[in-house]
DNA sequence: GCAAACTTTGACCGAGCGGTCAAACCAAAA
DNA sequence: TTTTGGTTTGACCGCTCGGTCAAAGTTTGC
């Protein structure tokens, strides 16, 4: 059981498209098998299925995101700093990995099962959001961490799920690098708001 | 064509509650005819397709949202009021119809087609942020309406569609009463916060 | 050079899918 | 009573799905 062929990572990366691009119900094994040029039972003989298939995939966008963010936490310096680096840090990995907002925006409003991976996920930067927070908002309340954590990822993750839906509304491309530099500036400008009417 | 028998209305109940549980794919004409107590065909006969159905299901939500944000910008008085009236509208809209966050949240991140009638949507919701803040916002750049549009909507709806995967992290559940009280009086916060720091 | 282990394949399977259709059903008009 | 028009149904169609399997091809160790 060498699985470290060419063909299985050929296979994970037409997975990792065409999941992004379709979603799972959208996406059949001839399809993985037929974008990797490879033979349909190819997909079966290194996968645990279609299942196994697609768990592979969003492992690896854990993986990464988690590196993500646990490079951003270890920032040094000021509180208002620190959060800017923490909303970068998700920024620049969701604009690196395009298809990664979509797939796990997708993966919670489905509700498919997989809830468990996804709330570890959401534990880890909920931890490091309260980690940061905690000198400056009370234990619980509405201006508890974990009502800036929601607020906050929300902020971040929805201009990009929702960039498709706003091409009409929005001026130019959102996704340019023009655009979500705006946007950067935008969030570093939310958080100093919240910071300052928390110490106000 | 009297299209309006009760056999009609018990397949788009249940197709309501099928599609909001477990998506567009994951549920097949047999089972909303099975559910809905009818034959197959009937579904066929009543509804243009599964796709018909589905429209329908979603137009009914959007339909009532649109009724839901018109009352709430009729709220006349001073700009906070106007704000959080346009909060608890939403709010209390996505509250009483649970399915509704999940359904349009999956319809955005699946990216499937229907594209313009969630355009045509959130461009209202847009219009009525932008109409609201004319007067503290500039028409560009990181404070324009549009992004405060962007934050906000998805505090809103967010809260709802984490919901599931918070319940591991979340102090009780977030959707009872007591706990989406407190989370409107953190968007109220927000909001008083961001008119703040934009006066500042 | 040969055999053992790994890899790749095309053919195949049962199941469920969306959709169609002609026939049966049933109320009200004639 | 008969006819008519909307309603409801079960049987059926072609197709694609996820998954399996034995055989063929290919590498590797001796």
């Amino acid at each position: 059981m060498a699985k470290d062929t060419a063909a299985r990572a050929r296979i994970l990366e037409a997975a990792d498209e065409l999941f992004a691009e379709r979603g799972y119900d959208g996406v059949s094994a001839r399809d993985v098998a037929r974008a990797a040029g490879v033979a349909k039972a190819a997909v079966f003989y290194y996968f645990d299925g279609k299942d196994g298939l697609y768990a592979a995939v969003l492992d690896g966008y854990y993986r990464a995101h988690g590196a993500a963010l646990e490079a951003a936490l270890a920032t040094a310096g000021p509180l208002d700093e620190r959060l800017h680096a923490l909303i970068d840090g998700y920024l620049d990995f969701i604009a690196a990995n395009a298809r990664y907002a979509r797939m796990v925006q997708r993966q919670i409003a489905g509700g498919g099962g997989d809830l468990e991976i996804i709330g570890e996920n959401l534990a880890v930067l909920l931890g490091g959001i309260e980690q940061a927070l905690a000198e400056v908002t009370p234990a619980d309340g509405p201006t508890a961490a974990r009502h800036f954590f929601v607020t906050l990822s929300g902020a971040v993750i929805n201009y990009f799920t929702y960039a498709p839906a706003l091409a009409g509304v929005w001026p130019g491309d959102p996704l340019d690098a023009e655009a979500v530099s705006e946007r950067r500036a935008h969030l570093h400008w939310l958080v100093d708001a919240l910071l300052a009417h928390l110490e106000g």
